[in-house]
DNA sequence: TTGAAAGCGTTACCAT
DNA sequence: ATGGTAACGCTTTCAA
């Protein structure tokens, strides 16, 4: 071991090394692992010899300290209890692999604030950042992309930032859950929220109450469950405990709506959806087993994804372009936690989905 | 815009920027954000102005070529829809990213091979790498190590390559369920294993009918369940459809044992434990709830992640020190899909745990 | 098509 | 304690 300074024995082949090894120049060899770049065919393979030899690989850092594109996109995500998100993560993870790129973690420490968090993903000069958490204040994506950084808030939106986003039909959803629901005959409706700031949530019950309202029903009991498994339970067990229980409850998502089946059936001995209907919204995971049968607005995770995908890969393209607030269609995927009106049920694949003859436009 | 040459108007300050704003050389703004540098007082709060005015970052990217240190730690996680990893996945980075370092996500495609994923894992230049994917060959492990980058093994172990590993109790566990199993007076046992090369599966297993054989018990029925939910969903029928159905089935973890559960009380009507014991292995998610109420031999997350967070930094600290297999304690929480032994559950926290008077140690 | 050379934004080593 | 300067490994002009 005469090597003076090296840390590890294994030092990495540089391109240097592959031009004198090939007898070419260092030029050649960038060139080499370009695309589209100018060289003969003949100092190609050359090239490719002698890097296979020595196991070259370009760096990708330094490449990116060139071409001040790093490759990488920032994705905050927390909450990965909800079965939502690591589907998501895989997805997204997969679809911009396929493009080049590669997810860098960020998970955001309710302990700290988000500021550290920011200095982060601005230290790490990625080309994008995607915000898949519902609890990371838009803030964040305000200051970033005031440092030029191209956002994407994946299922949610901001009302201050002027940010792009892709989520499902929130809106519509609340509403045609409503429609669901007194169609089905329910009298006593209530509504479970996630977060109270959350625009998911504040959506998907604006598109509930603002139904009801508009066609004469009285607004629904209201709980609050945070997103959260625990404080969804507590927030059923409040409601199921009252005098004038609910006939009905709609939960923010599936997550919680899960939790709200295990209270109701296993707590209170109530039969869903003979006591108790029971809708959901994401229509993923657990909430599709057997157990659970939810009935849930499906957030059709494929196409959010594919959306999301190409907005950010536009977004680095052309980092001027405008806002863009992508919403993907869903559907209300019946199943047995509720009960099922006596018209409307189509089946599309091997779901039942719910459509009204004349569905209510905003 | 008169800008020349920016694709964005907003170029990031650099630390000759902030040089030239605070009348230093750009050395001092690097010592000014260099933890243990010698600094004068006055020259790091005059830097530390500068930055804050141009809104100064040090470049992460920057200063990983010149350093030789990414700070980025790789992932390779598949399979998100088993719980246990996506919970993996968020308590790693936020333990890691408390040190310092990021993880960067690989998703192996099932459809591509091992090799593209190696390559890209070797361009970023990570510090260390962690699999935590059964699917991924251990050749790639090799592979890693071969080149010099540190790698570990998260919930498995390789034969082949001499690589480190953070594990739970998989034979212990195999070994205490089948000792429970035998305890709660069943007779006809089953195994459904998981990916049948992956070591999980196979230690899990072994321990399972190793004690089975050294007391004189018939082996198991075994099926396989390919750590996928309709997979083991088809093992479950195939198993329960049998004349001579088992009394009670070890499920190599509660993703599976989930959709077994699912299985045996929807499609086959039968009651759980009364007509069908099941025992998984995890303790995660859905598991516990009450719908499942599974009995499960636990991974405790946070002592393996932290044993995981401690192993990697000591690997790349020094990248000379010995391989080791860090296993890391569990025990058997017992709930309500298997039969109650009479003896042996001791309550520990909130939870009942099953311990054998006198266990055979291996 | 090719090679030389100038960056990219840091850190690290020198002298001072 | 400080400033000058040489890397780090690559891409990208620019001439040839």
């Amino acid at each position: 071991m005469s090597e003076p300074r090296g840390r590890s024995t294994q030092r990495h082949a540089t391109a240097t090394d592959v031009a004198r090894l090939a007898g070419v120049s260092q030029s050649a060899v960038s060139r080499a692992f370009t695309p589209g770049a100018s060289i003969a065919r003949e100092t190609r393979a050359r090239v490719e010899d002698a890097a296979r030899a020595l196991g070259y690989r370009p760096n990708a850092i330094a490449r990116s300290l060139t071409t001040r594109r790093s490759r990488i996109i920032g994705v905050a995500a927390a909450y990965l209890q909800n079965h939502f998100y690591p589907d998501v993560l895989e997805a997204l993870s997969k679809g911009l692999q396929a493009r080049g790129y590669h997810l860098l973690l960020f998970t955001p420490d309710a302990a700290r604030d988000a500021d550290p968090l920011l200095q982060e993903v601005l230290a790490w000069q990625v080309d994008a950042l995607i915000l898949a958490s519902t609890t990371l204040s838009s803030a964040l994506a305000g200051q970033c992309r005031a440092a030029g950084i191209p956002v994407l808030l994946f299922n949610r939106t901001s009302r201050h930032a002027d940010v792009s986003s892709v989520t499902g039909e929130n809106l519509r959803g609340g509403r045609l859950i409503a429609e669901f629901l007194v169609a089905g005959g329910h009298k006593r409706l209530a509504f479970i929220a996630g977060i109270e700031n959350s625009s998911t949530s504040r959506d998907r019950e604006a598109g509930f109450t603002g139904w009801l309202a508009e066609h004469g029903h009285a607004p629904p009991l209201r709980e609050v469950g945070l997103y959260d498994f625990e404080a969804a339970s507590a927030a059923a067990r409040r409601l199921l405990a009252r005098s004038d229980r609910p006939d009905a409850i709609f939960v923010a998502n599936d997550h919680m709506a899960t939790a709200v089946s295990e209270v109701a059936r296993h707590e209170f001995g109530l039969r869903i959806p003979r006591d108790l209907s029971l809708v959901g919204f994401d229509d993923t995971g657990p909430a599709r087993w057997p157990s659970f049968s939810l009935t849930s607005f499906a957030q059709p995770l494929h196409p959010m994804v594919d959306a999301a995908v190409a907005m950010v890969c536009e977004m680095i393209e052309d980092p001027a372009a405008p806002t863009r607030h992508q919403v993907v269609p869903g559907e209300l995927v019946v199943r047995g936690s509720a009960r099922i009106p006596p018209e409307g049920c189509v089946s599309r694949g091997d779901a039942l989905v719910w459509r009204p003859v004349q569905e209510t436009v905003v």
